[in-house]
DNA sequence: AGCACGCCGACT
DNA sequence: GTCGGCGTGCTC
């Protein structure tokens, strides 16, 4: 027997199928997805490698096929389905097919370490039916007699449960081990699940008529045409009951669930729901775990022990046999899109995992992509709006826009319009908690000359450096670089230096001179710091240990805070020019999910939405609450510029410590795509950041409007250029969009 | 990626 | 004459 091995060495050159000879010893254990080691290359040197595939010929010459030398697990670490998941990626992202396996398999298992850890067990001994006997008409042993009963009850167990479930037993258990009425031994198992959330009473909420009605809707699509679901729910109208009933519909029906969220609201409030409800058939993923966690979870999946995954966009690999759903909440955060190679977008991966196994997709949120509502008007995606706020009595927050410009004109020079300033008085007055949204962090957003007009930039990346109060330093946001502020001016020598823009830290800074009685939190990169950082804030916050909470896009998501009577957006338009295509939908979506945070209680909320572009409809529509109209302009404008998701379009970003070659590269490619005539091209130009970390950095566009042709001409050109351009010290990364499933 | 083979410059 | 520079090509 042969078995197709891919390496895990992530290279173009062999990234393809090598065939090996399974030896005996191996012919019971080779399967698709088990691990092997197997020799490669001139040295031999042992290289780790997955098994794709297996056959009974090979075409190699038997001089140059050689033996699996060893295979370390003794489980698979793909399935069919994972790998058929991978061999998509691979095409689809422009990565080797072994990083995308890398990507499947569960993570860390490259490091050869022990999963399992050894746990004393206890189990009935040679001589336990003797010493039963022995102590049962014993009036002294009653410890004695506890402990086998208890053994006798429950089968064998892991020691400390003996040892918790009786109280000082110590001494007994030594004695019965020592007659061999009792047998310790070591038992290798998987680290301890979440033991502590299980076994609580489920509070199942009943539905109202409109969440009914979704699930209905559903179940019907369900067994039609099994299109994706797109759920577009305000704030608190009730999207995780929903999905929680259909997930005990899937369970109820034999099959399993996963349910994406961004990492950043797998917080333990929004866990503990589900772990309430699903108890021991619910497992939880993220980040901050550690290996064996990580892999215990995964391993659970596999032995078939859990029906429900909680977890980030990798939560999509869970090895389930019989998945029946995945649900993806808040569809349209950008954190579902991998910022490492393969940039794999969750979303489209989930509805391609749901295609090959016919799992249910949901997708819900309160701020649809355009892409996600661009497929409902198509038709390939069933809207389902869900209109009323399902937590008693909660209702739509009142918002106002004010014109900063005025205020500017009217002799206000603080960062809080008059409106906003006299909300947050009447507000403290009142004992109630204020939410201030910055887009940007630091004190000042630029530092320059007044004599000359010269702005301190840093010297690796085409930004302005930020002034940081705290420290009283120049910070670069994109290398970290810190720089002592000058005295004078760096090119004429003036004293006059300037602080101009506002940041998170300057807002601090103004709460606390103009509120002096009240206490204020920021939350930003700089104020949250190791494991616990982000919900230490949160939390004092939710406590009441402060009144005002200033902070940056963190804020905006992921929790209720029901004294929150009043939020400020401080700076609507900072979003707004980007210079992307797609910046208004970007602040549509913050203005709309910040303002959600406010009077989600029986309280009444309030919005100021501060801006120096009141006219902009994005802003405007945001405000009025009016998304069927915004997803339809914003459409109408995509379709007429040809823009994503109307047109397919490949945006390659090109990236080089060389200038020159980097730019030249990008008219090389360019020039390759020019040759399709239907093609249409943007491009090549500098990015809107043209330099970071000293690489600078050009951009290439094309759109067109058969997308799959795109994409296929993109992979040839991708493949034919790729090397060349490396050897110049410049790479490509190409993102697509708009292109079918 | 890693390693071997191979064909040109400055050293014992 | 030979040690070693890294260009080219192959890996089951």
């Amino acid at each position: 027997m042969f078995a197709q091995v891919i390496l895990s060495i992530s290279h173009n050159d062999i990234d393809r199928v090598f065939d090996y000879v399974v030896p005996e010893k191996f012919e019971g254990k080779a399967k698709l997805g088990m691990r092997v080691r197997v020799p490669f290359g001139k040295g031999g040197n042992i290289t780790e490698g997955y098994i794709v595939g297996l056959k009974d010929t090979t075409d190699v010459p038997e001089d140059k096929i050689k033996n699996i030398v060893y295979m370390p697990d003794d489980f698979p670490v793909f399935n069919d389905t994972m790998l058929k998941l991978a061999y998509w990626m691979h095409r689809r992202y422009f990565t080797t097919l072994s990083r995308c396996i890398q990507t499947i398999t569960p993570s860390g298992i490259k490091d050869k370490t022990d999963y399992y850890k050894n746990v004393k067990y206890i189990k009935i001994g040679d001589n336990f039916a003797d010493s039963l006997i022995k102590y049962e008409n014993s009036k002294k042993s009653e410890k004695k007699r506890l402990i086998l009963k208890y053994v006798l009850e429950n089968g064998e167990m892991p020691l400390s449960v003996l040892r918790n479930s009786i109280n000082s037993a110590d001494y007994a258990i030594k004695t019965l081990r020592e007659e061999k009425a009792l047998e310790v031994y070591d038992k290798k198992v998987l680290a301890e699940p979440y033991i502590n959330s299980l076994n609580e009473e489920s509070s199942v909420v009943e539905l109202n008529d409109e969440q009914k009605a979704v699930i209905d809707k559903w179940d019907k699509e369900r067994i039609a045409e099994n299109r994706p679901i797109l759920i577009h729910g305000v704030t608190g109208s009730g999207k995780t009951e929903i999905y929680m009933n259909m997930i005990e519909k899937i369970i109820s029906e034999g099959k399993q669930a996963i349910v994406l969220v961004p990492e950043i609201s797998l917080t333990p409030m929004m866990t503990g729901r589900f772990m309430k409800r699903f108890g021991n058939k619910a497992a939880v993923t993220h980040s901050k775990m550690n290996f064996r966690e990580r892999f215990n979870c995964w391993k659970r999946v596999q032995d078939g022990n859990i029906s429900v995954v909680i977890g980030p966009r990798s939560a999509l690999f869970m090895p389930f046999e019989r998945l029946g759903i995945v649900i993806i909440d808040e569809e349209h955060e950008k954190s579902y899109v991998s910022e490492t190679s393969p940039a794999y977008d969750a979303v489209e991966t989930a509805e391609k995992l749901c295609s090959f196994t016919g799992a249910s997709l949901v997708m819900g949120t309160a701020t649809p992509s355009v892409r996600t509502y661009y497929r409902c008007t198509e038709n390939k995606v069933v809207y389902i709006p869900l209109e009323k706020r399902a937590v008693k009595g909660s209702r739509q927050p009142e918002i106002e826009i004010v014109d900063m410009r005025k205020e500017l004109e009217e002799g206000n020079r603080t960062v809080f319009s008059r409106s906003l300033f006299e909300k947050m008085t009447k507000n403290l007055e009142n004992g109630r908690q204020t939410m201030l949204f910055i887009n940007r962090r630091g004190y000042s957003t630029f530092v320059s000359c007044r004599s000359c007009g010269y702005v301190m930039k840093c010297t690796h990346c085409d930004v302005s450096y930020k002034y940081h109060a705290t420290s009283g330093k120049l910070v670069c946001h994109y290398c970290g670089e810190t720089v002592a502020r000058p005295e004078v001016c760096p090119v004429c020598g003036s004293k006059y230096i300037r602080y101009f823009g506002t940041g998170t830290q300057k807002v601090e800074e103004e709460v606390k001179k103009y509120f002096s009685t009240a206490r204020v939190l920021r939350m930003d990169m700089d104020t949250v710091s190791g494991k616990n950082g982000y919900s230490n804030i949160l939390n004092k916050f939710a406590d009441g240990e402060a009144d005002i909470l200033v902070g940056t896009q963190m804020i905006a998501k992921g929790h209720d805070f029901k004294n929150v009577t009043l939020v400020g957006i401080l700076a609507a338009d900072m979003s707004l020019n980007t210079g992307e295509f797609d910046s208004e939908e970007k602040t549509y979506q913050l203005i709309t999910q910040v303002a959600g945070r406010a009077g989600r209680a029986e309280l009444e909320g309030k919005v100021v939405v501060q801006t120096y572009s009141p006219d902009n409809e994005a802003i405007k529509l945001a405000v009025k609450g009016n998304a069927k109209e915004f997803y339809e302009r914003e459409i109408s404008f995509r379709k007429t510029l040809g823009y994503p998701p109307c047109k397919a379009s490949i945006y390659i970003e090109f990236n080089g410590k060389n200038q020159k070659n980097t730019a030249e590269c990008a008219v090389m490619a360019a020039y390759e795509f020019r040759k399709n005539e239907e093609f249409e091209i943007l491009g090549p130009v500098p990015e809107y950041i043209s330099k970071i970390k000293d690489e600078y950095r050009y951009r290439l566009i094309v759109h067109s409007a058969d997308d799959l042709m795109l994409m296929n001409r993109a992979r040839e050109i991708y493949d034919k250029l790729r090397d060349e351009f490396e050897n110049l010290g410049v790479y490509m990364k190409p993102k697509t969009e708009g292109i079918r499933i």
